[in-house]
DNA sequence: GCTCTGCTAAGAGGA
């Protein structure tokens, strides 16, 4: 029997007498999730009471196979055993966080904290165990060698080893691999399988397991261990793989005939009784000297108490991260002074003023910048638990009608496979040409149906072949190739979103560094301790735009940083570049970053513009665009020359998830300058700042806000809004645009920006369509013919979408069309996606997006469609900034399609229509 | 109830 749901109440465990002898119980009342909402009673017995120490009111919890018993007209459940106790199942623990608990829980918390360095072992480790999977998919060892060290090429470059000597401590431990796998039968491919996915909803966890022979897991550990036994961590392991394993084999029993006469396999009785650790280094070692067990393989048995041992370690980790609590290392038995981590525990203890078993060095930060890392390291928690909540999505089968779920492709018809140098595949598959948000390049799980039950494999997607779409989506109409590379071969029939904690990852690190490594004097102006301190440059770097080149003078004098407010259309992007260029020639090294891969792209191209080419871009290779490729870092190849360019760099430009990579962490610069500041986080921020030795933002705060996933305000708001507000005179705006005609600047100007924002001469202000090449505004309709004009088409919403609507604005497109104008020269904005793709189905070649989208471009002519009608209810129009990027896309007439009543019951919409219909 | 960009992930070590 299977429960779940919340916990009301924990009672104290207790010992009893039964007819076994003295046992241990602890009830647990648990409201059920669905059905009526009698609360029932678990009795948890055994060592599933210490479930009790730190299970709270409000947790969920899931039992499974769970005895179950009438008492008094009531359903009692008892968990023994043979049942499983999962506390907070919607939360995906790690295997390798579960792996580091077991160590110490302190060690889990720090791992958060601080990224991984980069540091050899961890390089060389991952090179032998790309070299595994290789030969477990039958490459030749010396190919996979050469190509593996040349895949890390960068990162041993900054390491300063060269190739050949890499080459030489791979090829012992590749040794160690190959001499297990030429033993008895073990070479026969269809037993193996290499890097498996495993996502378990029963238990809440996920990993990647190294590998898998005859349904057992196999981990590679590129350490030495003359003991027998594996190490109890790496066991630990070995067993979390293998549980899930169980869940997976037990499923599959389900589903087939073998146990037709109604019985059926409990997942832990599934779960494979043996599981391997090779520890590759034992072969390396010279036998003279080490004496103990030196052979590399060892296995050990896996039973229910293992196995039930990591359900409850992954409670444990579960129900601290329910609370956010931090570890101090008590928890464990382990002994601090055997610990790798032990001097950064204690400094980050000391730092942080945290109690820890290891114990504290060092002085703590201020009490503000401690409230402050709370503050943010629990909203970014919130943000994890949000992408948790994307992987519950992968269990949740899909209705197929649900059109509007973009997080998988499915019904795909496979098409067909090759295999590629080194054994991956390349598969092949028929889209039904459903929108999806998936895109090339993605990190995707491909998979023969169900991406948790069926086959499945992680998938790198190719190619999403004929898309019409700028953006490289799937688009809506018929059939289209798609392309995958994996590991293991399959028959593709869906692909899903695979979730990534790596932003997460990233924000925490960047908080960890900000706080903790980073001056006090950098950041005293942080904390507005003090106020940021300016030198006046005598040098005039733009002639006719005094705002600019103040804009410019601002970051070139600035000792800590300074802030550019660039509205619309003011050449933000321009005067960064010629602020980037200006920090060059002082001999600064400079950092460029931006969120999105296209704002770092853009600010290239202007820098490039105006001459200047001497950059590096880091970045993947589907995340860059083409035209910029061609400053794009290799990061495979000779170390040497990897690391060189890098370092030689003297404008090196990312993302800012990308500045928070272990390659990146090793660089160091004068500036750091970042783009679409507004739109940054300000963990996300300070992922490039801290980089620096200062640094400048570009943005404007009433464009739109971070996105975030969690409902958190905490990082809503970005670090550009804060400084801005706190320190005005650090901020200069850029106030004359070149992009609006006067009429549809005026409303923008003087609701967001206070009547400051100005054309920036005549001709802009004057701007019409008819200065279009062949356009006559004659041609129009009269009700068009304006800069800005309002047509309300007495639609309805249905859902996201109003098609009568849609209807009115492909007839206005229609207009301006046959007045002449260029499909390329018009734009059509719409709030939901949805209305996007009913708009999409009436309009072949104008640009259709969201209002997000279409942030950081212009049109000639731009058609908003409101789709609201009866209120305006919903956050989409509450943020009055969505607008503001929705009417300033245009420069030469703007056209607002929607319901007059619906927008008129808002005062900010209602001043908007009346300016619309003039 | 809605907008949606980043990111390969997981990878090491010893009394």
């Amino acid at each position: 029997m299977q429960l779940r749901g919340v916990v009301v109440d924990v009672a104290d465990p207790k010992t009893v007498s039964t007819q076994y002898g003295e046992s241990e119980l602890c009830e647990v009342t648990v409201r059920p999730e669905r059905g009526a909402g009698e609360p029932t009673t678990v009795t948890l017995w055994g060592k599933w009471t210490e479930t009790a120490d730190y299970l709270e009111p409000g947790m969920e919890l899931a039992v499974y196979d769970a005895e179950q018993r009438q008492y008094q007209g009531e359903t009692q459940y008892s968990a023994g055993g043979d049942a499983s106790v999962v506390v907070e199942p919607d939360f995906l623990v790690d295997v390798t966080d579960i792996r580091a608990w077991v160590q110490c829980p302190r060690m889990y918390y720090l791992r958060k904290l601080d990224g991984a360095e980069l540091a050899y072992p961890l390089v060389k480790g991952t090179v032998v165990h790309e070299v595994f999977g290789d030969l477990l998919r039958g490459r030749d060892l010396d190919d996979a060698i050469e190509a593996q060290i040349e895949a890390a090429g960068l990162d041993i470059g900054l390491l300063g080893r060269e190739a050949d000597e890499v080459a030489g401590d791979v090829r012992d431990h590749a040794a160690a691999i190959e001499g297990w796998l030429e033993q008895g039968t073990l070479t026969e491919r269809d037993e193996w399988r290499s890097e498996m996915t495993l996502i378990s909803e029963r238990y809440g966890m996920k990993g990647r397991a190294d590998a898998v022979r005859r349904g057992m897991p196999v981990e590679l550990k590129t350490g030495k261990n003359t003991k027998r036994e594996p190490r109890f961590q790496d066991k630990i392991q070995a067993t979390a793989y293998a549980l899930m394993l169980g869940e997976r084999a037990a499923n599959t029993l389900a589903a087939s005939d073998v146990m037709a006469d109604g019985g059926t396999t409990s997942p832990l009785e599934a779960a494979p009784d043996t599981g391997t650790l090779l520890y590759t280094k034992n072969a390396a070692v010279d036998r003279n000297e080490e004496s103990g067990d030196l052979s590399p393989a060892k296995e050990f048995s896996i039973g229910s108490g293992l196995l039930q041992y990591v359900i409850r370690t992954r409670n444990e980790i579960a129900a601290m991260e329910h609370d956010t609590d931090v570890p101090t290392g008590y928890e464990a038995n382990a002994k601090c002074e055997y610990c790798f981590e032990q001097d950064t525990c204690m400094a980050v203890s000391g730092r942080l003023d945290q109690e820890s078993k290891a114990g504290q060095v060092g002085v703590a930060i201020p009490e503000e910048e401690r409230e402050y890392f709370r503050r943010f390291y629990d909203a970014i928690e919130a943000e994890r638990r949000a992408v948790h909540r994307e992987y519950a999505k992968l269990w949740e089968q899909l209705p197929q009608e649900r059109a509007d779920d973009d997080r998988a492709l499915i019904d795909l018809e496979p098409l067909g496979r090759r295999e590629l140098d080194g054994g991956r595949w390349e598969l092949r598959a028929r889209g039904t040409g459903a929108v999806s948000k998936i895109r090339e390049g993605d990190l995707v799980l491909a998979s023969d149906g169900h991406p948790i039950t069926g086959d499945a494999e992680l998938a790198r997607v190719e190619r999403i072949g004929g898309g019409d779409q700028a953006d490289g989506t799937a688009s809506a109409d018929g059939g289209r190739e798609i392309v995958v590379t994996v590991d293991e071969p399959l028959s593709v029939r869906r692909l899903d979103v695979y979730p990534s904690e790596l932003t997460t990852d990233r924000l925490q690190n960047a908080l960890h560094d900000a706080l903790l490594t980073q001056s006090p004097e950098q950041k005293d102006v942080l904390f507005g301790r003090r106020a940021p301190e300016f030198d006046e440059p005598a040098e005039t770097f733009i002639d006719n735009n005094d705002a600019q080149d103040d804009a410019v003078a601002r970051a070139v004098g600035a000792e800590d940083f300074a802030l550019v407010h660039g509205p619309p259309g003011t050449g933000k992007t321009y005067t960064l570049a010629r602020m980037v260029r200006a920090l060059v020639e002082r001999g600064d090294r400079v950092l460029l970053s931006a969120f999105t891969n296209r704002a770092v792209d853009n600010a290239i191209e202007a820098l490039e513009e105006q001459g200047y080419t001497d950059i590096v871009r880091v970045g993947t290779e589907s995340g860059v665009r083409e035209d910029m490729q061609k400053y794009r870092l290799d990061q495979s190849g000779d170390p040497g020359e990897c690391a060189g360019r890098l370092q030689g760099a003297q404008v090196v430009a990312a993302t800012t998830a990308t500045c928070g990579s272990t390659a990146m962490a090793s660089q160091s610069f004068d500036t750091v300058v970042v783009d679409e500041a507004g739109q940054l986080t300000e963990p996300g921020t300070l992922a490039a700042t801290t980089l620096g030795d200062r640094f400048v933002l570009v943005g404007d705060h009433q464009q739109l806000p971070p996105v975030v996933q969690s409902e958190d305000e905490t990082l809503t708001r970005s670090l550009f809004e804060r400084l801005i507000d706190a320190h005005p005179e650090a901020g200069v705006m850029l106030d004359r645009q070149y992009r609006m005609a006067q009429h549809i600047q005026a409303f923008a100007s003087r609701e967001f920006y206070d009547g400051q924002l100005r054309p920036a001469n005549g001709a802009v202000a004057a701007q019409k369509v008819d200065d279009l090449d062949g356009v006559t505004v004659d041609a129009l309709p009269s009700h068009l013919r304006e800069r800005v004009s309002f047509v309300d088409p007495d639609g309805s919403r249905t859902g996201n979408t109003n098609p009568t609507e849609a209807d009115a604005v492909a007839d206005v497109v229609r207009a301006y069309r046959e007045a002449g104008v260029a499909a390329a020269d018009i734009g059509v904005i719409a709030p939901y996606r949805a209305q996007v793709a009913e708009l999409n189905r009436r309009l072949s070649d104008v640009a259709v997006d969201t209002v997000d989208r279409f942030q950081g471009s212009s049109k000639e002519v731009i058609v908003v469609s409101f789709v609201a009608t009866g209120d305006l209810d919903g956050p989409l129009f509450e943020d009055y900034r969505r607008i503001n990027v929705a009417l300033t896309r245009a420069k030469k007439a703007l056209v607002l399609v929607g319901d007059r009543t619906a927008l008129s019951s808002d005062e900010v919409y209602e001043r908007m229509v009346e300016w619309a219909s003039g």
